[in-house]
DNA sequence: TCTTATCTAAACCTTTTGATTTAGAAAAAG
DNA sequence: CTTTTTCTAAATCAAAAGGTTTAGATAAGA
């Protein structure tokens, strides 16, 4: 929970010098809260916030000089305990989804009124997310979407399955992208004996090359036994 | 938008039954909605479904019989319009990100006031996203955390961003597990041609086969252009 | 205008892959 | 105690992929 006692430090930034003065001359109208800084700049702005440590940074993410996406990356490669809300003038899905995976803790749309803001801000400040219904409903349009795919392929009958213990183990070292000469050496048997294995593995997954089998693996679950493999969005 | 001429047709599925008559009830009160059916199976639960087309499905996702996220994947498989609210006693984040991932429409903790279960189906029937704050911050704490690794491939240089169209467009097809005859084929040029756009995306992503390549793309977030990215409004 | 980047293409050659067949040994299943 | 599965391996052959060099056309930028 937050602390009343202690005003709220907000950094600003935003490419926008005039939409910037507006912000902060909002946020001023409140006594809880204390502007430590504004600037056009990403790149100043992730300086400013090594130095000032503030607990919220409200950070627009269509700026030119640096993508926003990024900027919100490498202040959360700091590890502060500062959170950022994105603020943005599209209520574009992607964007949305891509600001929350990288970290924000709200996105604001700069069409919103002014008490959303405030309210954003009280939200994050207390360790909560604020999204918008509006947005929230895109998020997980978006969300559920990207998602889809994995279910569906995490049911049915899965090619994957009918694979042995010996045919898992080369098509794990297949999905490292590496050649059968390797692959004999990793599993120390000849390089003759890969390639039955290979074969055997296209027949059962129904492909007729290696990259064909990779890609039927990393979008049908194929876990392999070590890393565990990030099934892309 | 929802129209307030029909009422709105519920369906409830708990496997325990004092709970599924106090919803009932609950829902009945509201002169709008209309239970079409409740009952304590999963199974019968999803014959109902095909039946009467309910609206809203309330779905208590903690049932023995049958997995609650597993019955979710089921009603989706069916295709209608009927949309899902998770019931649940648990505000275990991992349940909450499966069940929204597979498609729920909402998720209402048992334990929450009757109201917000109300709301819950009015927020959802109109086509928003109905999450409780304390579970929309449950939700986006193990969808940050989980995305996390991602982000990690995202960042700093993207040897991807030095391609140029048209080997951005060889790459794409080479991502889709084809051979230089039928890009050839697909782009009308010579397959020799091809090779030499291959080449060179191999020295720019630095790696020495397709293979590699197509896993450098995949895990840098290599966006095909076809891929569509939801722009509403 | 000169230069650079991009797209196109061919020739030549080497390496890697993939397809097919055959087959022995060991282990598991019946 | 057979039969089947799995793992091993070799021999061949064909096809695809990859490396390297050279080069013309065009468009964009300095």
């Amino acid at each position: 929970m937050r602390d009343f006692n202690k005003k709220l430090r907000v950094l600003l930034i935003d490419d926008n010098a005039n939409h910037l003065r507006g912000i902060k001359e909002l946020i001023n109208l409140e006594s809880c809260y204390e502007v430590v800084g504004t600037t056009t700049s990403a790149n100043l702005g992730v300086n400013l916030i090594k130095k000032y440590h503030p607990d919220i940074v409200l950070l627009d993410i269509n700026m030119p000089e640096k993508d926003g996406l990024q900027t919100i990356q490498t202040i959360n490669k700091l590890n502060l305990s500062t959170k950022i809300i994105a603020l943005s003038g599209y209520d574009d899905s992607d964007l949305i989804y891509r600001a929350m995976k990288l970290g924000a803790k709200g996105y604001v749309l700069k069409t919103m009124a002014s008490v959303k803001l405030i309210n954003a801000i009280e939200e994050v400040a207390s360790g909560k997310i604020y999204l918008p219904t509006v947005l929230t409903t895109r998020f997980f349009e978006y969300f559920q979407t990207t998602a889809k795919e994995e279910s569906k392929t995490s049911e049915g009958e899965n090619l994957l399955n009918t694979l042995t213990i010996r045919e898992n183990e080369v098509l794990e070292l297949l999905t490292e992208g590496i050649n059968y000469k390797s692959i004999a050496g990793k599993l120390i048997i000849s390089e003759t004996t890969v390639k039955t294995h290979v074969n055997n593995i296209f027949q059962k997954l129904q492909v007729n090359d290696r990259t064909n089998a990779v890609l039927y693996a990393l979008s049908h679950g194929f876990k392999s036994s070590k890393t565990n493999v990030i099934t892309t969005v």
